[in-house]
DNA sequence: CGTCCCAACTGGTCTGACCACTTGACCACA
DNA sequence: TGTGGTCAAGTGGTCAGACCAGTTGGGACG
């Protein structure tokens, strides 16, 4: 039998997973003051600091305002709230939200070709060294999920390369939303596994430092990708 | 006289800037334990629950992993932490830190141009009208800092036109991250008050539809900036 | 030598109290 | 009429001390 992880959540926890959903979902509008926290604690029958420790984490996300002696609001997360929210946004209740999945496929396209032209100008030879070592080992797999694991890794590498913090960061931000769905995306990208092929063009242009070159191969990379799960998501969207 | 609103910073707030700089700054290593929350609060004379609230926020960061049971683990926060710590990494201790600042450049010439193209895509005539309000009062404008201001809501407006919501979540953290230092900035980047120009050419790209050509005219709204930046970077680079 | 168990940590939660601040209503005075 | 003062009620901020829950490591026991 297939037992997994049992998942205990703290009292906070939930708090803050059911505050952060009813601002999302727009049930909490932006502008409108939150309960007191005595009446969150009581309505929610849980004790004060509980309460408060879930807001502040809710208030470090920039999804609502508290000011002492006054009510705490809710604000536009559309205009407050910073990457670091993806996450929440791309998985809601369990489903994946269609057209948040797209910004995201649109933004790895975007982004992802700088990064690899950063890589190819400062990562030199033994960043390539280093990508080749990922790409043999991706030759070697057949499994999708540990493939885009590994394709995970090659990115990983680059943005190393890239040498920006600002690049780093966003990584780490896309990573995030991208990792809890990767099983489910594995399965709808099994065709692309053993393509490793562009990845060692990419390679080689970096090795070269050759940035534009790199810049062109890194999108040879994304499209194929992006392409199959674009047109997923318009099937998923048909759906409703 | 020119009075401003004082600032009053909670006892939590202070230790969750204490901590977060600390881990920043590498003087809190990562994988190395943190000291407990009591010992915390001894140390520091304060409650546990002000360094409960502290440590929870730090954790919504990413910076430390918290395990009931076990002690609390700072991680390498350039790994584990999101976009949303740049403005923490931009300005530290009250400077501005030019590699990072350099990176945010680099970043904003990659995207930018990015969100003008699909801003072209979606936005239509409408969002042409709308960026026309703003470009008009940038020509009537001569304050560097309020000329800042304009170009920000202006690129705010062609985010909305991109219709994108992980370049609307970028823009919001890099936005946190430029505004502190957008009076400084001004200064710096005084000699570009009244260049209209190229917003008027990227308005007409979008008002045209031309993602290509909206693409080439963002680039060109951009470079000024960027070149100028990264010289005065440079120099305050030298400076050490 | 391996196993088990327990004590001494850790973080998680609760209670109830008091302080600091904001808000709005009310009132006195010009 | 409006200006400022006062006050009570409600809000978030902080504190103290206690107990629960999970982890860890070492020592007793087989």
């Amino acid at each position: 039998m297939a037992l997994r992880p049992v998942t205990r959540r703290s009292v906070s926890d939930q708090v803050f997973d059911q505050l952060l959903d009813e601002v999302v979902d727009g049930e909490l509008p932006a502008g409108e003051p939150l309960p007191s926290e005595r009446r969150l604690a009581e309505v929610l029958g849980i004790s004060r600091p509980a309460v408060r420790e879930a807001l502040q984490r809710i208030a470090q996300t920039g999804l609502v305002e508290v000011r002492q002696g006054g009510a705490t609001l809710v604000r536009d997360f559309r205009r407050a709230a910073g990457l670091d929210l993806l996450p929440r946004l791309l998985v809601r209740g369990g489903r994946l939200d269609t057209s948040i999945g797209r910004s995201v496929i649109e933004a790895r396209a975007e982004v992802g070709p700088g990064i690899a032209a950063l890589a190819a100008e400062r990562g030199g030879p033994a960043l390539a060294a280093s990508l080749d070592g990922v790409t043999e080992t991706m030759a070697a797999t057949i499994d999708p999920v540990e493939w885009q694991v590994l394709a995970l890794d090659y990115w990983d590498l680059l943005v190393d390369g890239a040498d920006s913090m600002v690049f780093r960061l966003m990584y780490n931000s896309l990573r995030a939303a991208y990792e809890p769905a990767l099983p489910a995306l594995a399965a709808v990208l099994a065709d692309e596994v053993g393509q490793v092929e562009p990845y060692r063009l990419l390679t080689a242009a970096v090795r070269a430092g050759d940035a534009a070159t790199a810049r062109a191969a890194a999108a040879r990379v994304l499209t194929p990708t992006a392409d199959t799960l674009l047109s997923a998501f318009a099937a998923m969207g048909d759906d409703r």
